[in-house]
Formats: structure tokens, sequence, C-alpha cells
DNA sequence: TGGGGTTAT
DNA sequence: ATAACCC
């Protein structure tokens, strides 16, 4: 039962790629000679490496849209939302069409191109959370990334089955899926068996999302998130890819332009471009003090570190969402009886959800985006504190809601345009949020001792001290 | 550019 | 309340 010892180094893959490892993660660490076991593989002190997956669903709105209607599979499909295709499968994708074309533009490139409506994103929105708690059987650890990502913290998973692994099984470890840059694994890393075991994870998730869900997807796992965000897209649809730490460099090199690093966005890219950096070399080399003065420490900081494929950014689970939204652009909304009709529709939908969520929203808000030539990104918003009798209302019948809270939203459209003055909207938008767990949260608050079936009922009807701690909230 | 989401300031 | 980021 002779164990195989972690040696050093020993050409680890190769490959030029090698030269260039990361700080902080030296390939092979030394590891110490401890008796019988596996026990070696356990880290023994200071952070574990982690393995994080990142899951990214194949044109997710277009699969949901072929399960709803299998008649679709197997023809060039679009989700449209107003004259957008947003995004379409890999029949249409192959006839030329991209993600955020023109309608015209698409139907011009591709006239079999059919068609279906997304601008209700029910269906979606409830399938992307069956994705998320399949994922969290697997650990608890998830984050959400729009509908159709996640990340998946599978360091203790992975710990858990090296523990179970007898040590003849050590030898016959295989990988699940491609490894990145073709890069040799060497069985005597402990760093590269924990990330092949990550590997054989994130093919029983992407099994159990096929078989139980009917979703492909691809997935990839690194040591971070930035690593594995950008490593799950090499090889696309349907497939994953496994990131050994000596090709992390390779990896972020192959990026064209820092734009493409997720973590830097329009606006920063654009500043870099000022500064005469566009590729991540010259992001790697350019002075921290002086990027520092140009965008503020906290951004220079993190940012030239995901140059190099540093982040530290932990998986942090998403839980339930932090708020509702509901909006709808159009081209032009100019009197405050559109206004109000559109807020009625956009109010009813949200107060559906809210009501299949259970918890209670303390705070509404509006948002609008008003037509001008330029600046057409920006938008404006007014919240408030949703008044608590209309909260307590909120679970039954939300027709006695709907027009207090109305009435509130048009009073927060006056604060923001002047309707005596002609206005031009192209945007409506709803959100409720500052959501709180019903009743449960009460306890401590002035609220508890003030409700009289709670404060006479299920307590003695005797007020305590702890009355002074009490705050409100809103 | 749609119809969503999140966190930081 | 806005601005940045993500999809």
């Amino acid at each position: 039962m002779e164990q195989r010892r972690a040696g050093p180094a020993e050409e680890a893959g190769g490959d030029e790629a090698a030269e260039a490892g990361e700080a902080g993660c030296s390939p092979a660490a030394a590891a110490p000679e401890e008796p019988g076991g596996l026990g070696r593989l356990v880290p023994e002190g200071g952070p574990p490496a982690r393995v994080i997956v990142h899951v990214d669903l194949d044109c997710f709105y277009a699969q949901v849209e072929m399960i709803s209607n299998p008649e679709l599979k197997g023809k060039p499909l679009g989700v449209q939302q107003k004259y957008l295709v947003v995004t379409c499968n890999y029949e249409a994708r192959k006839l030329g069409v991209k993600k955020l074309m023109n309608v015209r533009d698409a139907k011009e490139k591709c006239p079999q191109l059919v068609l279906v409506n997304g601008e209700d994103l029910t269906r979606y929105r409830e399938m992307s959370y069956k994705v998320t708690e399949l994922l969290e059987e697997f650990s608890p650890i998830v984050e959400r990334l729009g509908f159709d990502e996640n990340f998946v913290d599978l360091t203790e998973m992975v710990e858990k089955r090296l523990q179970q692994l007898q040590s003849d099984e050590l030898s016959a470890l295989t990988v699940s899926g491609h490894v990145y840059n073709n890069q040799y694994i060497n069985l005597h890393d402990i760093l590269h068996i924990r990330l092949l075991v990550g590997s054989q994870i994130a093919a029983e998730m992407r099994e159990a999302m096929n078989n139980q869900l009917g979703l492909t997807g691809c997935a990839g796992v690194a040591s971070n998130k930035l690593l594995a965000k950008l490593v799950s897209g090499v090889f696309k649809p349907n497939q994953q890819t496994v990131l050994l730490p000596e090709s992390s460099q390779v990896l972020i090199q192959s990026l064209n332009h820092v734009k493409e690093m997720p973590g830097i966005g329009y606006k920063t890219a654009k500043r870099l471009e000022a500064l005469g950096i566009s590729s991540v070399h010259d992001l790697q080399t350019f002075s921290s003090k002086i990027l520092e003065k140009e965008l503020g420490i906290s951004v220079a900081q993190r940012i030239q570190k995901l140059s190099f494929g540093e982040d530290n950014s932990p998986v942090t689970p998403s839980g339930p969402p932090q708020s509702f939204s509901e909006e709808d652009s159009f081209k032009k909304c100019s009197s405050e009886v559109e206004v109000k009709n559109k807020i009625e529709e956009l109010l009813a939908s949200l107060l559906n959800r809210v009501c299949q969520d259970g918890r209670k929203p303390h705070t509404i808000r509006l948002i609008i985006r008003q037509y001008s030539s330029e600046n057409h990104c920006s938008r404006e918003s007014r919240q408030c504190p949703i008044p608590s009798h209309i909260i307590q209302k909120l679970g039954t019948g939300n027709c006695d809601v709907i027009t207090p809270m109305v009435g509130i939203l048009m009073k927060l459209f006056r604060n923001m345009v002047n309707v005596k003055m002609p206005f031009h909207l192209t945007l409506l938008s709803v959100c409720l949020c500052n959501l709180k767990a019903l009743n449960t949260s009460k306890k401590g608050t002035i609220d508890y001792y003030l409700t009289p079936s709670l404060s006479t009922t299920s307590r003695s009807g005797k007020r305590s001290f702890k009355m002074k701690d009490s705050h409100m909230e809103d």
C-alpha cells in the first residue's frame, strides 16, 4: 500500500506556459511526506487553493423555447425582444445570425429564421432558478450571474472526495472534458488532482441538468471565478474545460482586448484606452501608481490583479432575489394617462411574482428613461417606502393594493417629470425591493409590540425592556 | 440594444 | 440616487 509521493514539480507539463506561473499559486507546492493513507492530500495550513466551476447554459432563452415547443428543434430559431434578436440557437448562428442583432438584419441574413417573442421572462426565470437549485444540491455555495450562468465553489466537495479516494484509485484518476492548452496532467501535483476531481463534478452537474431539465451547457473549472469563467467558453456548445495553473497566463493572454476581461466594462475600457492601455499585457505592465490616480485605488488594484488572472473574490451564494422588477421600452410615451396604464401593467405582474415569493417588499421604485439625442443610456429613478398598511395586504387579493400603489408611483413620476411641460419617455420600470421575510423579522421591531395578535396572544401581554432596542424601519 | 439583475459610492 | 458591472 505504498503511496505516490508528491515530488517537486518535475516537468510540470513541459510547456513554455509554465514560465509565467501565477503569483501566490506556485505549482506543486512541496507536500510534506505523511505516514499512511491519503492524508497528504489535505492542505495543512493557510487557505486552500479553491476549485471553482462556472456553468454557462447554451443560448438559454432559445433552449427554453425549444422545450416549450419541440417543433422548433432543428430549425433556425431567434428570440425577439422589440426589434432585436436577443439570442438564437446554433442552427441560426451557422446561418449568420448573431446575438443582439437587429431583426431586419437577421431576416436578411437568414430568411428562414423562425422568431418567437421573448419579452415575457417568466418561463426563463423559472427555468433559471431550477438550474440554480439543481446546482445547490451539489454544494450550497452557488452564485448566479444573470439568468444563464452560475458559479459553484467545489473546494469542500473536492476535499471530501479526495478523502474517500483509495491510493490505488489515484493513479487511475482522469479528467472529464477538455484540458485547456492541452496541458500535460501531473498526478503528483495536488493542484492538478483537485482540478481533475472538479472536472468530474462539473460533468455530473451537466449530466444532471440534461437528464432532469433537458438543458445543455458549458462548464469551466479553475482556481478562481475569473479563470473559471474565461475557460468555460473555450469549447463551445455543450462542452467543458479545465484550466491547470501553469496555463493561466496563456488563457488571459489569449484575450484580444482588456474589454473582454470580466469586470472591465464599457466605461473602464474607455478610460484605459485613453491611457494607451488596450491589451492585457498593457494593463499588466502599466504603472500601478498612475492607474490608481486615474481610476481610484479600488478599481485600479482590482483590475490590475485581474490582468494577471488573479481574483480572490469569493463565490457569494445568491439566495433568493434582492429585488423584483418589470420594465417596458417603447418609442414614445408622452401623456400621464399612458404612463398610468403602463405602470398598472407592470405592477400587476410584479404583485403576482412577489405574492408567489412569500416575502414582502418594503420599498418601491420607479425608473424612467427620457428621450434625448445623446446620453441615450441614462435613467432616472425615485423610490419611497411602501406604507405598512399596504405591505400587510400584499399576500392576499392584490386588487385592493394596486390602486394605492399606482397612486404612489404616479407621485414618484411627477417628482421626476414636470407634467405641465411636454415629455417623451422611452422606458418605464417598476422595482419592488428591500424584501423582508414576513413577520419573522418583526420580533425586535416596534411592530412586534404594537401588533395585538403578536404582543397579546403569543406572548404574556406585558411589554418588556426590549422596547428600547426596537427601532422603526423605513 | 432588451429585460432583467448586482454591488459600490 | 446614481453609476458601474454582469447576462
